[in-house]
DNA sequence: AAAAATTCAGTTTTT
DNA sequence: CTGAATTTTT
């Protein structure tokens, strides 16, 4: 055990803190060394023999290349549970990172089942940014931080910024703090502080950028605050400053293990270098085909020199796959082919058979809900011809969330259960982080940014005017807000309905804060005083909106939640820290999420809707991040059509909504990235081919319309490799659309005023035969014989003589 | 100071 | 088209 501790002359510093480590160093050495290495090793039996020498390279640096389902989690926890086994560490010495809480519980799980004994026992085993919590709150002081400090949200961290850009009188509208926020957010992912911001940066936010960095990282400091970049900021400040601390760890974290390596931004990447410079071993998991999240940071660049920033490093690639059929691998391995400087990987199974992939092209965005609605209910029936597959073993991945819309609406009035992952989270509701901010507020009196969002929520009749007052009197004594509302009431600054709710508010908050520090009461039944007394539950109560209800019942769920925690600190570290609420319901229902959200997820059958270009590949991706940003929009179709197991089925419309505005859609050019041998097009009769709702041209009847023959159609339904395909896709250069055009995705003037006139006889393909009762630029209105009077789009409707059959 | 009206911007993706 | 945020009205 000793060996752990630097022996003889250390600086006190070391030593007190050596005290501090030494709960982990118990808690988690059990088994001896011998008696493990004398046991047999049957956990290795189950492993292919790539898997088998990624788990056994223990020393030296190792890149794991796995493929989506490789069983790269599988090799990972093995890898953990032989270092074990073989006396090579012990628990508290592996320093283990995931991405996410969802990827580190698993690994403690599968680690925990592995051993046979709950893997309690791995301090280290953890998130980015919890396993940064951990390490500032010992050596807050090295960055002028106490370690009680608060880790901000986004939401905070914006109002901070808010405040600092209105007391420079800049306007806010045309500079916005969340522009300000996000430069900066980048900024900490490339470990950039305020003084390493490189020139080539300094027009940032109108040349003023850096200035506000600086600003609000001292704010930050005199707020005993941090935002999430800072956890890692700080921790490799505090590395590079104090190399005798760091060659501490490098002694304690004898083994580091990196998941997602892929992910990695700059800041993560100094910080794992840093941790493993001493002994190098370090094992990073990853595939650089999977990089989607440049956009917030990560480099792949990470991933591609690893070999460079350790040298002798070994690659081992996992290319055997578990999870999907050949056709499924096929066709994902034919689009990311399109992408260049790979590390080169080729998933390979023995599975054999499995359908083709299924592609199909839609009127608009509700009618693709509306089929892949109805096909859903025909995959669980089993009515398709194949296995009835369980809702739960479907999923419906979306490039952007409000993709989900149209599948929300289609399932709601058809009543298909479906859940959406990833929507917008529970800590993040406005009751709930209101709820918070009082706890907040009563935990610790001088966090300024709680105290602002509570002191007129409910409402206390204090608004801006009162507010002004407060700050003022606050900054001008150098105290807390909550001190200096107590400070003006006693000066009779605030009078008034106002000024008595403010005076109960401050003496509220004092009592409850020794109602927290007498311990009498449980957490829960404090938090249920502050939330009652403070009129807060009430607020909501007297609240006539229809969601209050909900509300209500989340606050009642908060609390609940806080049964799980020792007391509201706890609690709160948590929630800043762990986001996540899949709440696991057992009902069986259809998942949609984005493909984001999807990453590390499988399912038996898959939809890919919305493959257009400008919806995916997404156009700000194109516009922002040009050639890198279509990549790694490929990547996403990647993992997206990674994710199926046995059904893969992708879909794109050539409508769509967006803005409010209909915007005719061509189909993504991944579609053509699709091996055709691979693909099967289903084609619903009708659809394609000028027919329904084709409007044809009629501005300026100098253009003939360009109506396809019956052949033509015929020819074009067999494959999207048909003559007509390839012409509309040869057509998806010119974005002018000013002049009318035809496909069998039905390209159609926008821009045309609607010609037609009042009285004539048309056709819509949901309401049938009407006649135009009135004309509002491109909107008509049309008398229906069945449906009656309706308002429609223009280009929904056709001649009467325009169908063709 | 609160409610109502009006404008406005935004749709990737998130630890 | 929607929700947020700002401006105007009460």
């Amino acid at each position: 055990m000793n060996k752990l501790f630097p022996s003889g002359a250390e600086n006190s510093r070391l030593i007190a803190m050596s005290s501090f480590d030494e709960m982990d160093a118990f808690e988690g050495a059990s088994l001896s060394a011998r008696a493990m290495a004398a046991r047999p090793m049957p956990y290795l039996d189950g492993l292919n023999p790539a898997q088998r020498e990624a788990v056994e390279t223990l020393d030296g640096p190792v890149l794991m290349l796995a493929g989506a389902g490789t069983g790269k989690t599988k090799a990972l926890t093995t890898r953990i549970v032989h270092l074990l086994s073989t006396g090579k560490a012990r628990t508290n010495e592996i320093l283990a990172v995931t991405f996410t809480n969802k990827a580190a519980r698993e690994m403690k799980e599968r680690v925990g089942r592995m051993l046979g004994q709950p893997a309690e026992g791995m301090p280290w085993l953890g998130t980015f940014h919890s396993i940064c919590v951990k390490l500032l709150r010992r050596h807050a002081e090295l960055v002028g931080l106490k370690s009680n400090f608060t880790i901000l949200d986004t939401d905070d961290q914006i109002r901070l910024l808010k405040q600092l850009i209105k007391a420079e009188g800049i306007d806010d509208k045309r500079w916005p703090a969340r522009m300000l926020a996000n430069i900066i957010d980048d900024w900490k992912n490339r470990a950039l502080t305020p003084e390493k911001v490189p020139a080539s940066d300094a027009s940032a936010y109108n040349y003023r950028g850096t200035e506000f960095y600086a600003q609000y990282q001292a704010r930050l400091k005199a707020l005993n605050a941090v935002d999430f970049g800072d956890l890692l900021l700080h921790v490799v400040e505090i590395f590079q400053t104090n190399p005798d601390l760091l060659a501490q760890y490098h002694r304690w974290f004898r083994f580091i293990l990196v998941d997602e390596y892929q992910d990695t931004n700059v800041a993560q990447y100094l910080w794992l270098r840093l941790l493993a410079a001493g002994h190098k071993n370090i094992c990073c998991v990853g595939d650089d085909d999977q990089s989607i999240y440049g956009w917030r940071g990560a480099e792949v660049g990470n991933i591609l020199r690893f070999e460079k920033d350790f040298s002798g490093a070994k690659v081992i690639r996992l290319e055997q796959n578990y999870r999907s059929t050949a056709h499924i691998l096929a066709a994902a391995s034919g689009v990311i082919r399109g992408n260049e400087g790979r590390l080169g990987k080729e998933l390979w199974t023995e599975a054999e058979g499995g359908e083709k992939l299924r592609l199909i092209g839609h009127w608009d965005g509700e009618e693709e809900a509306r089929w892949i609605g109805e096909e859903i209910e025909a995959t669980q029936r089993g009515t398709r011809g194949q296995r009835p597959i369980g809702l739960n073993e479907m999923a419906i991945l979306v490039r952007a969330s409000h993709q989900m819309r149209a599948f929300e609406d289609r399932f709601l009035t058809i009543g298909l259960p479906y859940r959406v992952i990833g929507g917008p989270r529970f800590y993040e509701r406005l009751e709930i982080r209101d709820a918070m901010a009082y706890f907040r507020q009563v935990i610790s009196p001088d966090d300024d940014l709680a105290f602002e969002r509570i002191v007129n929520t409910p409402k206390r009749g204090l608004g801006d005017k009162a507010q002004q007052t407060l700050q003022t009197v606050a900054r001008a004594n150098g105290v807390s807000l909550v001190d200096g509302a107590r400070l003006a009431l006693d000066e009779g600054l605030i009078k008034g309905k106002g000024g008595t709710a403010l005076r109960r508010l401050v003496d509220d908050l004092a009592r409850w804060g020794r109602l927290a520090g007498d311990g009498d009461l449980s957490h829960m039944e404090l938090a249920e005083i502050i939330l009652d007394e403070s009129g807060y539950t009430t607020m909501w109560q007297n609240d006539k909106n229809p969601d209050s209800p909900g509300r209500l019942e989340n606050l009642k769920e908060l609390v609940k939640a806080l049964e799980n925690f020792e007391n509201l600190q706890g609690f709160l570290e948590h929630v800043s820290l762990v986001m996540d609420n899949d709440k696991q319901d057992a009902e069986q229902k259809v998942s949609i999420m984005t493909l984001h959200a999807a990453k590390g997820l499988e399912f038996p059958a898959v939809f890919l809707p919305g493959w257009e270009d400008g919806l995916f590949p997404s156009q700000r991706s194109m516009d922002e991040s040009g050639l890198k940003g279509l990549e790694e929009e490929r990547r996403l179709a990647y993992v997206g059509i990674t994710r199926a197991e046995e059904l893969c089925t992708i879909s794109f419309a050539g409508n769509r909504r967006v803005f409010g505005q209909w915007q005719s859609q061509l189909p993504s050019r991944f579609v053509d990235e699709l091996p055709e041998e691979h693909v099967e097009v289903l084609t619903p009769p009708g659809l394609y081919g000028g027919g329904y709702g084709a409007a044809a041209p009629r501005a300026g009847f100098e253009e003939a319309p360009i109506r396809s023959t019956i052949e033509e159609r015929m020819a074009q339904a067999d494959g999207y490799n048909s003559p007509g395909w390839k012409r509309m896709q040869a057509r998806a250069g010119e974005r002018g659309m000013s002049q009318p055009k035809e496909s069998r995705t039905q390209i159609i003037d926008l821009t045309a005023t609607s010609s037609f006139t009042l009285g004539e006889r048309v056709f819509h393909q949901k309401f049938g035969y009407g006649v135009i009762a009135g004309i509002e630029g491109d909107k008509l209105e049309v008398d229906f014989e069945k449906a009656g009077l309706k308002k429609v789009v223009a280009r929904f409707v056709t001649a009467r003589d325009d169908i063709p059959f």
